[in-house]
DNA sequence: GAGGACATGTAATGTGTTACATGATTAA
DNA sequence: TTAATCATGTAACACATTACATGTCCTC
């Protein structure tokens, strides 16, 4: 393993699901495991040619008039073992870098009431969120329901649903603190 | 706001705390905020510097004998001020980046049971957090109290809980789930 | 005619960790 | 005697986002 590069074994892992195109894969990142990975063109192009310099997948030029051209990637051999092994080898636990809890650490040096107004717009993004998680999760039931991706997507999913809803829930416990402060 | 350094204002909030050097900063963060925030010398030395020169902090050189100089740094007017600022301006949610549920992604590229000892090593992680968690929520009670600071450090124990929690019970229904594949 | 989708790519910049450099004191 | 703690700092490297560059087609 050592200094493994996690924007290629991404890249990689598209490309087991089905060949395409850098282009491809950003939207489709976009679509799908957006909440918990996301990429940007400055780092898939350059991937790309890594990737296919190292022979771990083949490129495919379709050129269609008045587009530009789309390289599409497929995966080698060589390349979805790779991937194996990224996927079998030890994950280190993600670290988190929270700023909303930073703020609030430091509580004393502002109001309450400003406290709450970061922890209100908090809460509302993630019941935004979890609305879509809600949608998602029924759009899935029906279309992949057979899917042996299935129970994978779905998993990641709740993931999604569960952390979100905890986040939901330490938000108004959150408020509810701050407003005995502000009694006082 | 505009390109905010978030290490900057990390140390200003420290140092609204107490006056403290870069040496203490490192141990302060890793016994309190580590689990949601982290600064490594590389990061905070050359800010200190940056901040003096903005004149947002002061600079206080004690030594002892036989040990190095310690660069002792206080909160100045103009820098507690640009800290409240930041405390009130809007804060971006955070993006997660989580390499395990992206591997869970790709899931039929190997077999459940590699996911499986995957999550489980996850599991057995998210439960030692936990495990800490609650041994820093009875110190807290007996040591702070009555602090101005308590119900602010509090929640951000409570952040950790709640979203540990819940990460635990996302590990034990993905598992469950991936046992049913298995049997097929 | 303005803006967005399509499509690939590089450059600049920001931001973060790790390794290196120095060197005394103290505890195992 | 080996390692850890104390203490500051720089340099190298890794990784990510954003801006820039190019250019057509299609929709409002």
């Amino acid at each position: 393993m050592a200094r493994s590069n996690k924007t290629e074994y991404a890249l990689l892992g598209l490309l087991s699901l089905e060949p395409m195109s850098g282009y491809d894969m950003k939207s489709f990142i976009a679509q799908s495991i957006g909440f918990f990975w996301q990429e940007s063109y400055g780092q898939i192009y350059p991937a790309l040619k890594r990737l296919h310099a190292q022979k771990l997948v083949t490129r495919k030029v379709s050129g269609k008039a008045g587009r530009p051209d789309r390289h599409i990637y497929s995966l080698t051999a060589a390349g979805r073992k790779k991937l194996r092994e990224w996927v079998g080898a030890k994950t280190e636990p993600e670290r988190l870098r929270h700023e909303l809890l930073l703020k609030l650490f430091f509580g004393p040096v502002v109001t309450p009431e400003i406290h709450k107004e970061q922890i209100e717009a908090l809460l509302k993004h993630q019941l935004g969120r979890l609305e879509q998680f809600r949608q998602v999760e029924k759009g899935i039931l029906k279309e992949y329901d057979d899917d042996d991706y299935y129970p994978y997507w779905y998993s990641t999913l709740r993931f999604g649903v569960l952390v979100t809803q905890a986040r939901v829930d330490w938000c108004r416990e959150t408020l509810a603190r701050l407003k005995k402060i502000e009694k006082k």
